[in-house]
DNA sequence: ATCTTAAAAGTTACATTGACCTTAAAGCCG
DNA sequence: CGGCTTTAAGGTCAATGTAACTTTTAAGAT
């Protein structure tokens, strides 16, 4: 089926990878954006990602653009690739289709300057999706759906505990959930459901006194991936979202 | 970041996509194969998929092709984009990556003979992991990772009824929650959540009669994308799926 | 000692679930 | 016809899960 007419259609394309991290500062979410140093949309914000390489895995290409653009140490992330994005005018390079992965990092401090990017650092995600920070090429697209992704997975994983920095407290991880999905949530019920999930949390029978108030006990992740049961947002929220990834 | 030097290390790269359709026949999962007209791997049954062209979305590539090679219409199934492989061995033509989407189809009838491709038909999924049909490239690995996606979206979707031709019974859909999943359902449990479930069923009032035995009433697909609340496997199924989709 | 604060544990009414049972509506058979 | 078989549909009930709320606990501060 493959004739010689169809071989000359074939697009020849490059492929890149881009990088959405998120990570909880301040009791708001933040993604990792670096600044562009080069045409197109020199200057302009952007998500960290770039070219993957002759004989370069994917998974290869993303560790390696997040460890030169943000010195951000990948391999220790739950770095998941979750989308391909593929519009021939994306790009005004020519065609360009990304590979996009997310992670939820804890709250790294990020090395500025001197490195490949001009600038690497923590941005408000309401900032960008509010329209006061303008992303180069689709990032905003990428960003969203990125965005509506690790709401989910809170629900059905474990990896809100990948924000926080080991070992954590049950108030700590509470609060992942609170900035992500974006409301408050019962700390008495949040406590019961997390603890009881099987292998979620593993105690470590330390304590850690906060500025003021009973101490708090610490955990570490457990070895489970998914979380049964889930931690369902309320079914309005989950309307809301209604997401439809289909073809028209 | 990027100077000549990474210029010339850019991979460049064409572009697939792979289609994984899975439908309900004879109480089995099956999945639609073409047998490869074409080095590499001529003769070889593989997923039906070829190369993106110039200026073409990757969706528009998926329906294309899949018109091409089955002379199935795809623009009425929930064709939905769910994984890009980019193992650079992957291919032995050189760097070809390919973007895999996943659809439900009712128990279409396949136009065999003729068209582009040599044969297109149904093949039973479990012959193809049991190990007694091997499939081109890496197509094992995609049905495989189609199939583990599949399962999930029953649980959270509504998808199942795209499974279906309108107008079906209760005891269709639980049929296709059965063979996907690989396990029997309770019909009374299940018929009580998906009837509750709010936007899945949309009753026509009219009924159908078996061979034999009480007519069963018949449904429509409603509105909702998302199934709230979910229907779950039972956890000790979710704990064994276990699914890590991270890097090592 | 008492107050304040946040963590942790408990209470209650209610909803959902899984396993099982009963009734309903057809065709079939004598 | 009347009873049998078959599948659909609906009901029961104990166990579990949930949301909203209250109470107890363990610290530092006054």
């Amino acid at each position: 089926m493959i004739n010689k007419t169809e071989r000359r259609e074939h697009a020849q394309v490059e492929v890149t990878v881009d990088l959405v991290i998120f990570t909880v500062r301040d009791d708001q979410l933040h993604v990792l954006l670096i600044e562009r140093g080069q045409e197109p949309f020199a200057d302009w914000p952007a998500l960290p990602g770039g070219y993957v390489r002759v004989g370069e895995h994917l998974d290869g290409a993303a560790l390696r653009e997040l460890q030169e653009e943000t010195g951000v140490d990948g391999s220790r992330l739950h770095l998941e690739q979750f989308r391909t994005y593929g519009d021939p005018e994306r790009d005004p390079r020519g065609r360009v289709i990304t590979v996009a992965y997310l992670a939820l990092s804890p709250d790294l401090p990020i090395a500025r300057a001197g490195t490949d990017a001009r600038a690497a650092d923590w941005v408000p995600v309401e900032a960008v999706l509010d329209g006061q920070i303008a992303l180069a090429f689709d990032h905003v697209l990428i960003l969203r759906e990125a965005l509506e992704r690790a709401r989910s997975q809170l629900e059905y994983t474990t990896i809100a505990a990948a924000f926080c920095t080991e070992p954590f407290t049950v108030a700590e991880l509470r609060r992942v959930y609170e900035v992500v999905w974006g409301f408050k949530l019962d700390p008495s019920n949040f406590r019961r459901k997390v603890t009881r999930a099987h292998g979620f949390l593993r105690p470590t029978g330390e304590h850690r006194s906060p500025e003021i108030g009973r101490p708090a006990a610490l955990y570490r992740c457990g070895a489970a991936r998914l979380l049964s049961p889930p931690l369902l947002r309320s079914s309005d929220v989950a309307d809301a979202q209604f997401t439809t990834p289909a073809l028209r």
